[in-house]
DNA sequence: CTGTTAGCGCTTTCAA
DNA sequence: TTGAAAGCGCTAACAG
């Protein structure tokens, strides 16, 4: 039942030209050579027919497949991850490109069948993403055509899209100091993180940029016990011991809206109330961020931004390297209030 | 830099045999007529120089490219649909299939252009999925190929999987009448939705399931104000009336679990608890599911199961029609306990 | 048991 | 201004 594709060869036999002609005038060839009437005859042709290029033997030819391999380790785990692809995959379209994605779940032999495979298919590049941000060593395989690193670096020289962390954080501890606190707490400490460079990526700036912003108006970090995980656990868990302990802060930045979540928690069982007794801060802006009551202010990841440059950066000069810092806007909502003391 | 990809005619060449005989032993032809030595000799070429076939030559020939074709309204917005993805990421790995993934966001031109682009790599089929499960009409430029239609359903005759949404709330209302509940009430009801038959496809039969239960233990439904939608704060908002009702429920069932998020902080301000005073049980088993405390009991959209039962119907026998329901279990947490009264 | 040949649909020299 | 012909890498008749 499926009727046999229209070819360029229809369209030409139908205009009554030769398939030479057809190609020149249907890929808009500069130097437009053909005549006037041959390009409207071949255009009529192709629209009647509803002519549409076979792009596989097209390749063939010109070794271009308008076709992005999009790696990354997890999709399904973590919910922003749709962002990155759907910037991705945005981007991709607007540029007459497809993409093809796999996911590898951290398994090696996986990503090397599903590289191979991108291969096989003759893709034009690939976007190499980690849900996480973190540091990585990409594939060789990877390495055989055009690449750009997202969420990621390495140390392969290859161009990588990262959030501004640093800058998040900044912002978040400032709109907490300019609220008027004073006594602001961090929640999601782990040395042990904060020095491995495979996972620190994320944390070290944005303790570098809470720091930061606490140094511009002379304020010390109260000390907060460290959490294992950004869980929300771990985010009730320490949230807990900073409102037993001595100095209570009355502002707290969490690391993740995870750990926000616990933190909730525990002021409520405490018997206080956000914002009115504790002001929150957070990052991520994860969806339950906007569930919330109140609504939690966060710096949200710019998942979406981040797809969209990285294939961007694939399609015009990925070489050059140097990591590409995208801005993770601040969210306000409603958990932050003047300090009641 | 990127040197030329070895092709059959290297393998040959270095093999001493002919491009034909590379072919035939290198797709295993049934009747294995080469010699067993000629088969070494062409392994161990292909072996040496890496040899990768190029999949857009062979289509050419073959007309079938290994690659899929997966259309979705939306990736990003709700966190769930990479599971769908992932399942069917999986599935088409097992089979030496690859995904191409396009995202129209409703649009129907971004869709057409999608399906075309993919058309134009010659797919071998579709999956049409739908984040929300729902009814639709399939485009037609869609059913040039095998299809298979995901979390959706449509008049065309397409095979289609779906959530087996009543058999889930029967589990589910079940579970409260066991642990001993006869005031049970339902939040998220909506007679708009239940009577549209686009949006009605997870509400009907989640109310079907949730009366049969009831019917059985001979329970009458405390009724509830219908919602607009089923967000949290509509959760809020019903389950907050609910308790100020006359009849007080013990046991609710939710339509989903963002309702259910709603229904626990409504729990709280009543200065009740879950599940000592009320027993919670809801469906989709969102993330946040298991960061409420107390946990809550829930019944598992099964997104990854659906996304490989799709591929794999696609992959074999699409055509026959009839929809496929895949179970959703019940994840027990603690939000289910034994009415106080 | 193995090789020759044609051709999938397209682009691109080169010649007319 | 146009067309013939070669060839991208592969598979599949058909010979031998």
């Amino acid at each position: 039942m499926t009727r046999r594709r229209v070819t360029l060869a229809d369209v030409a036999e139908r205009a009554g030209l030769s398939v030479t002609a057809a190609s020149l005038v249907l890929n808009r060839q500069p130097g437009t050579r053909l005549s006037e009437e041959a390009h409207q005859r071949v255009l009529a042709a192709a629209e009647e027919l509803g002519y549409r290029p076979n792009i596989a033997a097209r390749s063939l030819r010109t070794r271009k497949t308008a076709t992005l391999g999009f790696i990354s380790d997890v999709v399904a785990t973590t919910r922003f991850a749709g962002g990155m692809i759907r910037g991705a995959l945005d981007a991709a379209r607007e540029h007459g490109h497809v993409l093809l994605i796999a996911e590898t779940q951290g398994d090696k032999d996986v990503e090397q069948q599903a590289i191979e495979a991108m291969l096989d298919r003759q893709v034009d590049g690939f976007v190499y993403a980690a849900m996480f941000t973190r540091r990585l060593t990409v594939p060789a395989a990877v390495l055989t055509r055009p690449a750009v690193l997202l969420n990621a670096t390495s140390t392969d020289g290859l161009t990588s899209v990262l959030p501004d962390d640093e800058g998040a954080a900044y912002q978040a501890a400032t709109a907490l100091l300019r609220a008027g606190h004073r006594r602001i707490a961090l929640v999601g400490r782990n040395m042990a993180v904060e020095r491995d460079p495979v996972r620190s990526i994320a944390a070290t700036p944005r303790l570098r940029g809470v720091r930061r912003a606490l140094a511009e108006h002379r304020v010390r970090l109260i000390g907060a016990g460290p959490t294992e995980n950004w869980d929300p656990e771990d985010g009730y868990d320490v949230t807990g011991q900073l409102l037993r302990g001595r100095r209570r802060p009355t502002g707290i930045v969490c690391m993740n809206d995870r750990l926000a979540f616990g933190a909730y928690q525990a002021v409520a069982d405490a018997g206080l109330a956000v914002p009115g007794d504790v002001s929150v801060v957070s990052f991520d802006d994860d969806p339950i961020a906007s569930w919330l009551r109140p609504g939690l202010t966060t710096a949200a990841l710019p998942h979406e931004p981040m797809g969209r440059l990285a294939v961007e950066l694939l399609l015009s000069d990925p070489g050059d390297g140097g990591p590409r810092v995208v801005p993770m806007p601040l969210i306000a909502r409603a958990s932050i209030a003047a300090p009641s003391g």
